[in-house]
DNA sequence: TTTTTACTGGACCAATCGGTCCAAAATAGC
DNA sequence: GCTATTTTGGACCGATTGGTCCAGTAAAAA
């Protein structure tokens, strides 16, 4: 996961896997089968960690919009961050692969799906509390909030300047309000 | 251009190239000297084109307002089409190279710098129209738009749901309210 | 200790990668 | 018609691609 993350599919070679596995090309392709059967267990995976953390966040948090506004504060924070240049993988996928891979497209929207319904339950809670409008599409928002997160993020990693992201969050953010 | 813009730097051969160009190999290499060169000069043609022709749109228009939200509208009208399934050049290139490749990186920000800006004019004359609220930031607005904009090409290219693709539109331009 | 299971490195595969070079052919200018 | 310039196809390069296969070895189960 953490190669393809970095180097994408096609950046990536068997050497690079295997290598970073610490096995033979023999025990990669006997417990994998291939390249693209590992590339799609690695987008499984990025969901069932990354983005199950992030849905746990959202769940747990006590506040809705407390959760929503920590979680864009934390993609300008981590900006221009080594670790944080590789942007989001379900995004990387989209862009690179979901055109001409199906199976692997399929697995990033679910993934972009989950993301989705944990951002609508923070905005139900934050509603229910009486911190977000209660008169709006909770869906709509979610959706909103969504996109406008993964956009954020890519634009971070385009150009890493925290004061525009600073912008660009607060008046995102006033969608809330 | 098109080429690299279906399929990717990594995804594009040599051969891929030769062909669309209806040239040999020798011809190829004496004229661009490597794939990589003419990587970079498929993006600056994006520019010169793509990029050139929003940015005349922007300036061309009568409203300001009228004019960005015509953008987001149209976005939402392309989504699915074959054609559209490629997303934006710049941000494919973001996504895909611009990690490992500093010359695409620094020519891919130009270009969403151009686009920016082309925003700008359009918030800024909306302002004087009374079209947008006179005491934002405009150049905030545009760098709020632009990324926006970026987020819902890449939501339509992952996932090209019409419905959602307008509520996320009209939040977003409430922003401008 | 013996047997079974798990894993290894490396030979091997055909195909393709980006890239170079050149003699021959097509095109242009005169 | 003749030269000068482009452009051509294709041979050739070493490296690498994803993938297969297997004899040998190391580890675990009997």
């Amino acid at each position: 996961m953490q190669v393809f993350w970095s180097k994408g599919y096609k950046g990536t070679s068997l050497h690079d896997l295997t290598d970073a596995m610490g096995v033979s090309k023999s025990s990669f392709y006997e417990a994998f089968g291939s390249k693209h059967e590992l590339f799609l267990a690695a987008i499984r995976r990025y969901e069932d960690t990354v983005v199950e953390g992030l849905v746990r966040f959202f769940r747990g948090a006590e506040s809705g919009r407390a959760a929503i506004d920590a979680a864009f504060e934390k993609v300008v924070e981590c900006a221009g961050a080594p670790d944080d240049r590789r942007g989001c993988f379900l995004v990387n996928c989209a862009s690179e692969v979901s055109v001409h891979d199906p199976q692997a497209a399929a697995r990033v929207r679910e993934g972009l799906r989950r993301v989705e319904q944990a951002i609508h339950g923070a905005v139900v809670r934050g509603q229910e509390a009486g911190e977000i409008p209660g008169d709006r599409d909770a869906w709509a928002l979610a959706r909103y909030l969504a996109t406008s997160l993964n956009g954020l993020r890519l634009r971070a990693k385009a150009n890493p300047d925290r004061a525009a992201l600073e912008d660009v969050v607060r008046i995102t953010l006033s969608a809330l309000e």
